[in-house]
DNA sequence: TGACAAACATACCAACTGGTCTGTATGTTA
DNA sequence: TAACATACAGACCAGTTGGTATGTTTGTCA
């Protein structure tokens, strides 16, 4: 009758790395406590993936990534007003975060960008990778903005995005480490002001 | 004839820990590897520390702690020109860090924040105390610019301060996760515009 | 000099780690 | 039906971890 979903260990294995690591890091998080949240054994992890790297690596691109493209990305690569829509996402996004307590475990990918990147040179790239396109597709927003008159002309859209983009990772790091929503919120509320600085 | 200068033991262990957990984060950061390097044993470890949590909180109130202040409140701490302080503090470390190559490890303060805030409440009031002493620095000095007439009397020390901290942590995670010194300056960059425009 | 405690050193331990090995059930194809 | 590959399960392994128990040296003070 229903035939198995393929791969549908993988994804319970997948989906359980994903929590695992985003709670206890890569490093300190335990293949064993993954397998048991997965329902599933040592055996079929190391059937699927080669090893934990590995299922670090596939967190990373088949978890993380598609959840950045949906967050962060969707919101304002088609936008006609980029410093609208970026503040509507950040003032969205900081307040389901702090509403839904997600908040003071920070970013999945900033979490193992901060543990991993200097350590193993796969994650790196990767991480690396995922920045890149946040940072591209706000650059590539705000020209466009700069094109339709709703971004000055004299600014840098690279620049910008830049500072945005890690504006973002210290942000969230700030509420992980303060536990305090009204800081976080400031520092959000900051960086609007920052934005409408960039009106024409 | 010398005589040895009192914990000279337990400072070689404090050292060898900060290096230790800076490279391997804290979870990862090994006992073994640590007294090693300091060229000591397990039993004087313990004998100075209560295990490796006690290590871990003494290394930031010993050693990050001092350092911290050393680095960034000093230079603004008695700032008459805060805006023109914190540009020229912040380009000289971007670009000491760069030359140096430790922007790739990061900010000690901000890695052990983000991996053990969450799980260790310990760290994290330790670490949040230090962040809460960096932004009142900001924002006093901030405010002391508003005073002076250097700054916009129609923006909000505290929140300013919020976010330039948290600007801080992004931008050196940006360095440590991308490897792109041209990035992480241009990120730079884009803070010192965005103090310029705090200008009266 | 003797007594006592602080400052280490050494050997050792249970617990847990990532990873492997072998076995088995379940399709799939010839 | 026979042959074979895939997808797991579960026992097992060597190595490492943080931590402890005990012994030894060293400094201090009476």
């Amino acid at each position: 009758m229903t035939t198995k979903a393929p791969a549908a260990t993988r994804n319970k294995i997948l989906m359980a790395a994903f929590a695992e690591f985003y709670k206890h890091g890569f490093q300190g998080g335990s293949l064993n406590h993954i397998v048991e949240m997965a329902g599933t054994t040592k055996g079929a992890l190391f059937h699927h993936f080669a090893g934990k790297q590995e299922l670090g690596y596939a967190v990373v691109d088949d978890v993380i990534g598609p959840l950045l493209k949906q967050r962060w990305l969707d919101a304002v690569a088609t936008s006609s007003d980029p410093l609208a829509d970026l503040k509507r996402a950040f003032r969205q996004f900081v307040k389901t975060d702090i509403e839904s307590g997600f908040y003071v475990q920070g970013c999945p990918l900033n979490n193992l960008a901060q543990e991993m990147s200097p350590l193993d040179e796969g994650f790196r790239t990767r991480i690396d990778k995922l920045y890149a396109i946040w940072r591209k597709c706000y650059a590539d927003a705000l020209a466009n903005g700069i094109k339709r008159g709703k971004v000055r002309k004299n600014i840098s859209p690279e620049h910008v995005a830049a500072l945005v983009v890690a504006s973002q990772m210290g942000i969230w790091g700030t509420g992980k480490s303060s536990r305090n929503r009204e800081l976080m919120t400031q520092a959000g509320e900051a960086v609007c002001a920052y934005l409408d600085s960039l009106k024409p």
